[in-house]
DNA sequence: ACATCGATGTAGACAATGTCGACGACGCGT
DNA sequence: ACGCGTCGTCGACATTGTCTACATCGATGT
């Protein structure tokens, strides 16, 4: 069975949502992704790499409990699953792997 | 214009190449990634992506020099262009900042 | 010579991901 | 009641990821 790779951006989203923790919601996630990411997308284009990442069993959400004063739909709050965690450190420990040794060609994270 | 961002094996496969240097041939790029990342392909799924990837100038290479001497085709040396680099290290630091805090969530890389 | 084999590389197809733009639904001001 | 901003959903299409043939051309064996 394939392990199924995890793409560039399905990647970054998770990492967001994890990053976002209690306020993980799709249109935090965007500003998460540009701000640390400098990755701007469509909200159509997060919904669906969240919703293919639901299917895959990465991701899952509940509505938001407390105030859904705002806006029309109550908002969801994403969070990440077990399966999603792995196949994050997955992915970054083949990252890590490959770039070993690499801090010459790549700038170092501290230049 | 997109600033086209690396696909998730475009990127490996760069920084398989960068790796091997002077030995950065097709199917040692294909070890490499089995050792190192763990990820096993087909050839023709690499060299289609190596295609693409020149498109983009993002690689380029120049056949053989020196001993030709095994198998038909001459083998193809494969380097990283400048623009490979800087693709890498963009990739590399976004990467950086979404991990940025969530060590105790992945495991760290020394644990 | 000729059939094979092994190391390369090429081609064509198809599945998975990445990305939009447009549309439907709701509360809130005014 | 009407328009506006916030959410979420859809359908379409471009890009990437992957495979299974298939074509080449030395070296080998017979």
């Amino acid at each position: 069975m394939t392990p199924s790779f995890l793409g560039e951006f399905e990647q970054m989203v998770l990492l967001a949502i994890l990053q976002l923790e209690e306020t993980a919601f799709a249109v935090s996630v965007l500003h998460e992704l540009d701000g640390r990411a400098g990755r701007q997308v469509s909200r159509g284009a997060l919904y669906k790499t969240l919703e293919r990442l639901e299917e895959k069993g990465l991701v899952k959400w509940e509505l938001e409990s407390a105030t859904p004063e705002r806006g029309g739909h109550p908002r969801r709050l994403f969070r990440v699953t077990g399966a999603g965690v792995s196949a994050l450190q997955a992915s970054r420990d083949a990252l890590l792997r490959l770039w070993d040794g690499l801090e010459g060609v790549l700038g170092g994270p501290q230049r």
